[in-house]
DNA sequence: CATGAATGAGAATTCATTCAT
DNA sequence: GATGAATGAATTCTCATTCAT
């Protein structure tokens, strides 16, 4: 691993620790076991580790989305909960990036066109695919689909990042849920 | 509104523009026209604000969701949208407080427990109104049904607070998905 | 004298004698006797100091030159030395933190405006006084007069910052020159 | 050109467009296409490299009038001003880099020795050959004009370096006061 | 009660200098 | 000789908190 990898290793093991704010360039330093010099040399500002921080975390989300579906569609009405649940526990940690930031790139002009950039393509990557595996279904369908299940995602990551690990056996009741109303509103 | 009073709500439209850490206890100051000692006579730190807008938050949501079960039954699947809608604007403000926070929350062990605990407390307030209107409906089913709609709510509200005002033709078909599932799992 | 006043005085004793780079905030903080913080409460930015010693200097030669027009006409061929000499000796101070900053001001945006309006500002307001006293001799001849002395006035006090306060007998000369030359223009 | 000269060169590039306190030693690393440490090889430290610069102002003035007499006496009363203008043009480098520096010098005990000497030497180095020209004036009146010509060279750049390269018609006028004060001066 | 001046620790960032390779 | 990664002290600026008046 590279000394610019370190860093942001060790940058992104703070921030999840610490949360952004609370996260020093001096504590990254330290994480990563250099002086705190030497964080400017392989990056311009804070700033800018925090993007690749969260660039990082939508490419992380686009390839367990592309992983996933090797294995399920996961739209299909048949799909076993644990698979969603691994799904959404790998996922976690880069929602849980995206969240924190979300406070800051909602009014600082300098997150917030990198935010909202990559969202759209977030979105746009899971819909061709999704597109792809369905020809038979109208765009508008799976559009509304996407946008549903991401309500539910991001719903569901809140949730753990506000109580923590609890409410296991209620997480069961919601994947069925989940599942249900998915395939409720195919065929309406 | 007593002094103590002003200083919540300059306090609170600080957070609301620029965000929680983006606040200093002078910037509350100079909004609230008072002087930068006068706000430790009424509040030992700048955290012990923050709880209490937490607090707040919690209680204003309580308080909307009395007012519209006077009106409506939310999860009544014949409810108008228009009305549904309404309740995610109100309740939009005290959300958007509690999201801007949590990421402080879930590690500040000054605001986790009471962030775990105004959550239980809502719930539970929740709860007890829809038991009272639906005494026909299992506990299970109710607590599930509770889960599933704050996913949504907090998805939406997460999703706004992303992307702005955009997406309302969107939104209205997620109304209808929101409805729809709701109550297609109710009789299973 | 007030803080904000005694402030700016430290500032200007650290900047005459480390120079102006060489002083930093905390420098000025402890000639003040005060905290670093301190100085933020009264100045926005260690360049808002800078920019109002170099407004000072300007007024500080402005004044100076009011004084001497009291009792000598700068432009007198009968001039005692002494009373150039003074004015001189007074001046420099202001000079010499001009001079100080120039070097700068050539190539910073923030202090280049600032110092061309204040070179034009004195230059106009010694050339009023200069056309109220000679009415019979004409603008051109005037300005020129005033481009010259202050290009002597320059060099002496270029000189005196390179070299310290040697060379007085020298000066003499230089002082008779001076007059000569001037008034050897006056009648071509 | 040696790889030292090379990197002597680069310094004084960087110190001509961004000034002496705002050129660090991985710009001129950079700009001699250098890596940082080889700098360290041939110079021990950037004071060194500054010492070497202002020697090499001081040489480049030194042959600039020597340049300058073979074609003229810079004294002569007849001397056609565009010869005079060019050669304050080509000095108008070295001394530039002087004035960036002196504020430096001045106080700095490691430049200011240097500094003089250099001044003296360049003062002898004329006077020299004024001499040699000149054997009927006596000493006193030639180091006088030497005294005298150099304030003016030096207001001369000053001013260029304050205000850019405005108002020549006004340098015409000065040119022939100029002329005219040194000649008025040669036999009172 | 109320003020707001004052504090000082801490944050981001820069840079002269060193040193292992 | 040559590299450039690494260091760490210094700099500008912010802010929660205190306290004399």
């Amino acid at each position: 691993m590279t000394r610019k990898e370190e860093i942001i290793r060790a940058a992104r093991k703070c921030m999840r620790e610490k949360g952004f704010h609370n996260t020093s360039v001096q504590n990254i330093a330290r994480e990563a076991g250099v002086s705190t010099g030497l964080i400017y040399r392989y990056y311009k500002t804070k700033a800018e580790i925090i993007e690749i921080l969260i660039i990082d975390a939508v490419d992380n989300l686009k390839e367990l989305l592309n992983e996933s579906q090797n294995k399920i569609d996961i739209f299909s009405p048949g799909l076993v909960f644990a698979e969603k649940r691994s799904f959404i526990d790998d996922a976690q940690e880069s929602i849980s990036l995206l969240l924190d930031v979300s406070a800051e790139a909602r009014r600082n002009p300098c997150y917030q066109p990198l935010f909202t950039a990559a969202y759209e393509e977030l979105k746009d990557n899971i819909y061709q695919r999704e597109a792809e595996q369905h020809p038979d279904i109208s765009e508008s369908t799976l559009r509304t689909r996407l946008y549903f299940s991401s309500l539910l995602i991001d719903g569901l990551v809140i949730r753990r990042l506000r109580l923590g690990e609890q409410s296991n056996n209620e997480a069961d009741k919601i994947a069925m849920l989940f599942l249900n109303a998915i395939t409720a509103s195919q065929n309406p």
